[in-house]
DNA sequence: ATAATTATTAACTAAGTGGTTAAATGGCGT
DNA sequence: ACGCCATTTAACCACTTAGTTAATAATTAT
């Protein structure tokens, strides 16, 4: 047999590096991991307890000890999900650009966000499906709603000082347009790829996609008398 | 014991009466409906046989006898949902009218057919969590793409034509967009409300978001030099 | 009438299901 | 060295699940 570091060296080797044998947090993340993928596939009702413990590789009383039952933590990926979105957001400057591009930046970056965590839909339409109960208990997620709205208010009003965008625009249904209009082509691809015969996330769909949206959006809040170019 | 009509006579009422004891396309709809209210609830995962058979005051078994199998009966309960849909954009006479009221006349059927059957877009959630898989199989529902798109293109072709809409316009883009700004808001509603505070559903709100949809498609439209009104 | 067919029922099954029990084990402070 | 406690494991359980069997009742064809 080969010779073996001292127990004492091979604890601190484990703190630092890769494997200790047993990392509660660690333990937790695999499991909201996995979950995550799991109820992003099959859905709440879907989703099995069994393969969410063998996808994190952890036994499934790991589950129930950290997070207390299935809906628990279906409560908790939604949460990690919502903090995740907020988080990428603070990334975006919308002030520092013209309205124009501002507007722009928004929509490019929803598009790709959704793009990027397909399942962050499956778990809002999963959600939905349960008329939201479980985040009308969350603490979290009430006070968590995005300070984007603000942000896009500013624009929005700068734009129409400027004179470049049409005035009276309600920035939440605005906000709300330009989640609707990738979020709904990205969610129902399946459905809409087969009913109209072609692949809606085919490199050429998708980029015709967001700039119709740009045009879309860009092109209604052009100001009532003026042209502005739109793409 | 009392007196019994004679055998033929009760036959005979049966036909014309409510209740005939056994009716097979009877309780085919009756599973077909009940099936439609626990998918559109619970899901495709969350659904139980069971329940829809109660539901459908049969038995379980016909529910097997008649469909095959739990999924067959999903697909079943799809292609009636579209069929539906598609009858009821038969009613549609966009081309009667005059451009601008033709494209408001589709987003206004399209968002009250889902205001008025949200099981709609609940299947049409459920199916694409798997990834059309019942759809893909379905001949019927391959050959029945919307009809509106050619209307559209018309409608468009002719806007333009008359200096009113923009040139260069999708019909499909279009289409997807229209279903898009309606169908998030109200199948998301329920995360939307939580998050920002405020009932979507309420009548107020309703009414604010079908203008607001109707002033973004119709503003996208105007031709790039000239102003129309949007309301 | 009556045989053949269609529709319906009730009881059953085998495989999962979310959730639990209770014991074992590794790491930490002392 | 050692004892405590957070962490982990494996076996287990009561119940639900989709799907089936097989017998029975009503229609229809003959």
């Amino acid at each position: 047999m080969s010779v073996v570091a001292r127990p004492t060296a091979v604890a601190k080797a484990r703190v630092k590096s890769a494997r200790p044998t047993r990392d509660a947090e660690r333990t937790q993340a695999a499991i909201l991991d996995a979950a995550t993928a799991e109820f992003a596939r099959h859905g709440l009702g879907g989703a099995r307890v069994d393969r969410i413990a063998e996808r994190a590789k952890t036994n499934k009383r790991m589950l129930y000890y950290y997070f207390g039952g299935k809906e628990a933590l279906f409560l908790a990926v939604l949460e990690r999900a919502y903090e995740h979105i907020r988080n990428e957001e603070q990334g975006l400057h919308l002030t520092d650009l013209a309205p124009v591009e501002g507007v722009r930046e928004l929509i490019v970056f929803t598009w790709n966000y959704y793009l990027a965590h397909p399942e962050f839909m499956t778990l809002l339409n999963s959600e939905n499906l349960h008329r939201a109960q479980h985040l009308k208990r969350s603490q979290k997620i009430r006070a968590m709603h995005s300070p984007l709205i603000e942000t896009l208010s500013e624009v929005l009003a700068r734009g129409a000082r400027e004179g470049v965008f049409r005035r009276g625009v309600d920035p939440i249904q605005l906000y709300v347009s330009i989640a609707a209009l990738g979020y709904f082509y990205l969610s129902n691809n399946h459905t809409l790829s087969t009913i109209f015969g072609r692949d809606f996330l085919a490199t050429r769909a998708k980029a015709e996609r967001l700039a119709h949206i740009n045009e879309l959006v860009l092109g209604y809040l052009r100001p009532m008398g003026e042209p502005t170019e739109a793409d």
